[in-house]
DNA sequence: CTACAATGTTGCCATTGGCTACATTGAGTG
DNA sequence: CACTCAATGTAGCCAATGGCAACATTGTAG
């Protein structure tokens, strides 16, 4: 056996690189700490010297995950190009990164909205939409679509884009593929924003919501 | 103390009630069949009789909650009315439901893409698609929308009222009310539909996707 | 050289999920 | 009515986990 030296040295990157690996094998669940530090071979408690917890690793497999997610999204819609493939691009990059690394994704969000998430955590899950928003101001400004407030466009298909990234993870998607799914979404939010928006019900305050809000308890039978 | 029967009765309905309160205020990471049993007064064991195991409880959990999900919605569709307020009645019945429910909503999405889910989960998930599929045909029919593949409208509609109730469920949504998100992205939506897609960009091969795919690992497995 | 903080190790504990053997109950069945 | 037996609940055990505290090793700053 090659004697380990008492210092790892580099165990806190190792871990990450490991739990990443474990995770998108096995999930979350089968993430456990014990096992890290064994496939590493070093002592079960070594991880704790870094992490204050198991969150707090998860935290920090977060934060990495939307440093490179956002430096994709990023890449895409700084490419050269005319601005709908530009905004393609953009889809894609997400969706693409959902389907390479789903286990990785849940985690992304569900610690993002763990009460208390660090507050760059919090702010870096926000990377995407402002690069939509940008690219649709400028269509907007060049009359490739119709004038509109851009950051309720943004939010919108930044909210579509995540749905269809989360189905895709989900390998929900039987039969078709997940980029007909990309250029779909992306082809019917692009014609509503060139279309604009003939009878904005937004506007209209309703509140007629119509929901029964009664709770799960006594269930519906139908 | 009431002296509590040998048989509890009702264990199974119990334990997938008490187990619905626990993961709404502790999240499924402070769930527990130990615990569950202790609420209930019954032994560590007991729950094994009912769920051969944690996942067995989840799933069972997901099942009652899509079936209450679908509920809802289906309720909203045949509700009287014109075709785009129920429209909206079918959206805001699903991001309500994310909203009042996000833990369950995330539990039943996990379960559901889990490798063995059973058939009556999977196939359960997607009713809401067929109800949003009817409504689009119809209004296709009725001339209020433009003609076109109403399975790939559906497909689109169901991902983005998704990503909408995911989000909201997290309360990812800082200042945006959340009926504002459901109204912002059905309109967008709505107004697609109604313009049709004058540039099918789907059609087009494109395979021009650009994407790196380096970074965060070396995993391409596509 | 020495004090000290960073890093890693060993030992311990309560809790958990899952398994097996056993107890209680009630519904059939002769 | 007596007997069987499956369903349900109990008790005890086990390995694994996460977290904590005490101790060991190392590199470094004063």
């Amino acid at each position: 056996m090659t004697d380990q030296p008492y210092h790892h040295g580099k165990l806190r990157e190792a871990l990450l690189a490991r739990a990443r690996e474990v995770i998108e094998e096995a999930g979350v669940e089968g993430l456990s700490l014990r096992q890290l530090a064994r496939d590493l071979g070093v002592s079960h408690a070594a991880p704790g010297k870094h992490f204050r917890d198991k969150q707090a690793l998860l935290d920090a497999l977060a934060l990495d995950g939307f440093r490179s997610m956002n430096a994709r999204i990023t890449g895409a819609s700084e490419a050269a190009g005319d601005r709908r493939p530009r905004f393609v691009g953009i889809a894609r990059a997400y969706v693409d990164f959902a389907v390479a690394h789903p286990v990785l994704l849940a985690v992304m969000h569900s610690t993002k909205h763990h009460p208390d998430a660090s507050d760059e955590l919090r702010s870096i899950g926000e990377d995407g939409i402002r690069v939509a928003r940008a690219l649709i101001a400028e269509a907007q400004d060049a009359g490739e679509l119709a004038p509109g407030d851009s950051e309720r466009l943004a939010l919108v298909c930044f909210v579509s884009l995540h749905g269809a990234a989360m189905l895709a993870a989900g390998n929900l998607l039987d039969g078709t593929s997940v980029d007909y799914l990309t250029l779909a979404t992306t082809d019917l939010l692009w014609a509503g924003m060139v279309a604009g928006m003939p009878a904005p019900q937004v506007a209209s305050g309703i509140g007629a919501g119509a929901a029964p809000r009664d709770e799960l308890g006594v269930m519906n039978p139908c």
